[in-house]
Parts: structure tokens; C-alpha cells; sequence
DNA sequence: TGGACGCGATGCGTGTCCTCGTCGTCGAAG
DNA sequence: CTTCGACGACGAGGACACGCATCGCGTCCA
């Protein structure tokens, strides 16, 4: 998951970001002012935007209003100041989807990151299921069968991603804007290399590959598996 | 856990009732005023009341001191506006049992509900299992297989957070900011030493580690320990 | 004044990830 | 149907970052 934080204090954007890196494991860009806030926006490759109020030339309440006039649809959750100057309606009205004042809890925060995430996807409950395949993505388990399968945190990323998006066909480009921050510039097979490990652990103890491959367009979780092999 | 909203500010009991859903994912039911509070709260059905002092029809205050005048102990946690008329003293005389001033972040409303809860729980509750852990949160002690452990203050506290949060990988930024007040920007692996030393006492006597460490994310407990090593 | 505790630094071991190279396979065109 | 080109699969290896254990020092309290 892919997620920008738009704060002018770059103390609380890096611990921010490094905490959303660390714990959910998401890709995090950053911006520092309303402005690049809101070109990185309109990139539209972000699964959730953290958005401060009082930011530098745009402040965030405008950012989202721009964003939502766009058909921006991207979930966004604000982050005002103690003194709150600007009313939970007006948020809401402006189109944020949630809302934290500072100081807050890193750990609420990524809770309801996490939270707008799934929401966002159209699911509402933190465990995902396709076919015998089980995602948990508060424990960051994954179960086959039953069975626990021990995946690499990418391993884990690019399945988390895929299961998010049943049925649709995934493209290595989009898992690579998913999974990965603008820094990235590496080309190369990365994806393929870790698509292949997970195949392999999720063929551990079955005998059917639930990561189908679409060639030239992407891979897709197969929601319907033959019962009997 | 079933919650009771009374609140007559529509928008906000909305949002609220939805973030104690998703987060904690407590059931909640809404009363948008004191008459109808009331009569929802005699139910006893709930494990914490939220409840805001200006109601229609029967104030808040009021509503706590006909609860309590009856025995009902229900936790209430009580909703004060921001020019206070009402003091912390007559809150807390009258039977509250916190209170929290608007505007209020959600997230501490949050937190405070989930230890009002526990509270409420009781005296049957301080004291947490995992596996053959057992954290009384009371006496602050620890025993592993019935016995006792002996832990540092910082080792304990380690302990006891993870334990509120089982099953689930909790990051090193996570326990720092649980830890202390604030991050520091300097590398410190403060953590993995003190995770280094509780792992020695918890395995003093067993065989089995109960502290997993998930590389690149966090630590977490396992709920699952073999029964012969 | 001594001991316990917590913090910071260092060296080592290891898991994870990326890259490269080769082989296999799919698809389109003749 | 055959052939050719491009794409993808997958194994091996190296680089790197991460986590762990340990030690010494400062501090606080008994």
C-alpha cells in the first residue's frame, strides 16, 4: 500500500512515515507544503493520503477540496492541530473520511490508516479470504487451508495488495507503484522474483497456484479453485 | 462490548459510533437524549456508557446520579463542552469514572474507553494470559508456568503493552512511543537490548520463547506455544 | 558507596532483497 | 503447423540492513 503524508513539521513526517514503513509496511512519500501535496495527489497512485490543516501555500482543507472536486476519491485522513480551528463538520463536509488531532497516537493512526485503507477497497473487515487462502491484516498472518504460511514481509505486501483487489488483474507496474516509494528507480524483475517465492510458499501443502499469470497484463488471484486436484 | 452513545449532536455521535465500531469494534447504540439514555442504560447490557452532560430533556449529570442511585455500575465516561460548567469534582462525585472535554481527539477517546472497559471488567480482568504468561497488571507481576519472574520496570512495561495486544506485530516505534513520551531522532536499539533481556528471564526456566521477532517489523507474542519442546 | 538499571556503541550472524543469467512458454505471423 | 520473438519463471549469489548479544558508562536510589 501506498501512502502520502502531506506535513510541513519534517520531524513528525519522518517519525510518521518511518512508522507507517515499519509497522504496516507501506510505501510512504511525503510533501511539505500544500502545494507538492497536492501535485503528488493528482498522481492518483496513493491507497490513502495523510493530510495536516496547517500547511505552507495550500492549506490542507483546500488541498482536499481541490482533490474531491477532481473526483479524487482517494481516502484522506486529516490530522489538525490541538486548537482545532476548523470544525469536525466542515471536515467531513470537505470530503476527509477521518480526522486526528495532535498529539496523537501512532498506533490509533495506523489503525485507522489501515481502517480508511480497506475502506477505500470496499472492504470493511481486516480479514481477507479468496478461495482457501486467509489474510489477516491486523496479525499479518496468512493461512492456507488453515495452515499458517510464513511469508517474507514483500511476500506478504504484494499478496496483502492482490487480495485487496479480488478478481482483478494486477499489473507489475501498479504492484511496483503500490509497493514501492518515488525513490524507487530500480527496473528489473523484482516483482516477478517475489511473485515466484510466493507462489512457492503458497504451494507449501497444496497442490493448487491460486497467483495466475496474465501475460503481458498481470497476475490475479483465482477466486475458484477446482475442490479437487 | 456493547456501548452506549448519548449524545444529541447527531453528526458527532455518528462519527463516533462508527469509530468505536471499526476500531475497537465494539457494538454501539445511540440515544440522543437524557429521557432515552436513560431508559437504554437501565438495561444493563452495557460494558461503557459515553455521555455527554448538555442532553435534551434530562442532563447528562442527571442521568449519572439516577444510574448510580440505582446500582447500576456501567463504567460512564462523560462528555463535557469545552467552557465547563460543570467541575471535574461534582463529575466524578456524581459517579463518572473519566470525562473528557470537547473537542476531544478520538483516538483518546478511544484509548480511554478500551481502559474504562477493562476497568469495568474489573476486578476479574487485570490480569492477562498468553499462553503460559500470565501478567497480573494489578500487582505488576509476571509469572511464566505459575513462576514468578522477576522484571526490571522498562522490561515490564514491555511486557505488559504486549500483552494488551496479542497476536498482533507491535513495532520498536510503537513500544517507544509507548515507552516514553516522545522519539528521539538518534539510532537506539534501547528495545532490542531490553527485548534481549526479558527473553533471557521469560526463558530462565522454559524452553520455549514467547517473544517472535518479525524482521523489519516488530515483535509479537506467540498465542501458540508447542506444548512439548 | 555500592548495586541495579537504563542507555549507547560495537562486532557478528543472518534473513531479506535485488540482480543476473538461463531456460521455458505463450502468442502471433508466415 | 512451424518458427521466431518476447515475456515470464526460477535458481544462485552477493550486498545490505537488521537484529542480537555484550560491554562500559552514567545515574538514581538504598
Amino acid at each position: 500500500m501506498r501512502v502520502l503524508v502531506v506535513e510541513d513539521e519534517v520531524r513528525l513526517a519522518d517519525n510518521l512515515a518511518a512508522a507507517l514503513r515499519e509497522g504496516p509496511g507501506f510505501a510512504v512519500d511525503c510533501a511539505e507544503d500544500g502545494e507538492v501535496g497536492e501535485q503528488l495527489a493528482r498522481q492518483g497512485c496513493y491507497d490513502l493520503i495523510i493530510l495536516d490543516l496547517m500547511l505552507p501555500k495550500v492549506d490542507g482543507l483546500t488541498v482536499l477540496r481541490h482533490m474531491r472536486s477532481r473526483d479524487n476519491s482517494t481516502p484522506v485522513l486529516i490530522l489538525t492541530a490541538k486548537d482545532g480551528t476548523a470544525s469536525t463538520i466542515e471536515l467531513l463536509n470537505a470530503g476527509a473520511d477521518d480526522y486526528l488531532s495532535k498529539p496523537f497516537d501512532l498506533g490509533e493512526l495506523i489503525a485507522r490508516a489501515k481502517a480508511l485503507i480497506r475502506r477505500g477497497k470496499g472492504a470493511s473487515h481486516p480479514v481477507f479470504a479468496i478461495a482457501d487462502i486467509e489474510v489477516n491484516t491486523l496479525e499479518q498472518t496468512v493461512r492456507r487451508a488453515g495452515r499458517v504460511i510464513d511469508l517474507s514481509p514483500t511476500e506478504y505486501r504484494i499478496l496483502e495488495y492482490m487480495v485487496h483487489r479480488p478478481r482483478v488483474i494486477v499489473s507489475k507496474r501498479e504492484l511496483l507503484e503500490h509497493l514501492y516509494d518515488y525513490n524507487w528507480e530500480h527496473h528489473s524483475n523484482v516483482i516477478e522474483a517475489h511473485i515466484s517465492n510466493l507462489r512457492k510458499k503458497l504451494m507449501a501443502d497444496s497442490d493448487q497456484q491460486p497467483v495466475e499469470t496474465l501475460r503481458g497484463r498481470g497476475y490475479r488471484l483465482v477466486a475458484d479453485l477446482e475442490g479437487a486436484g
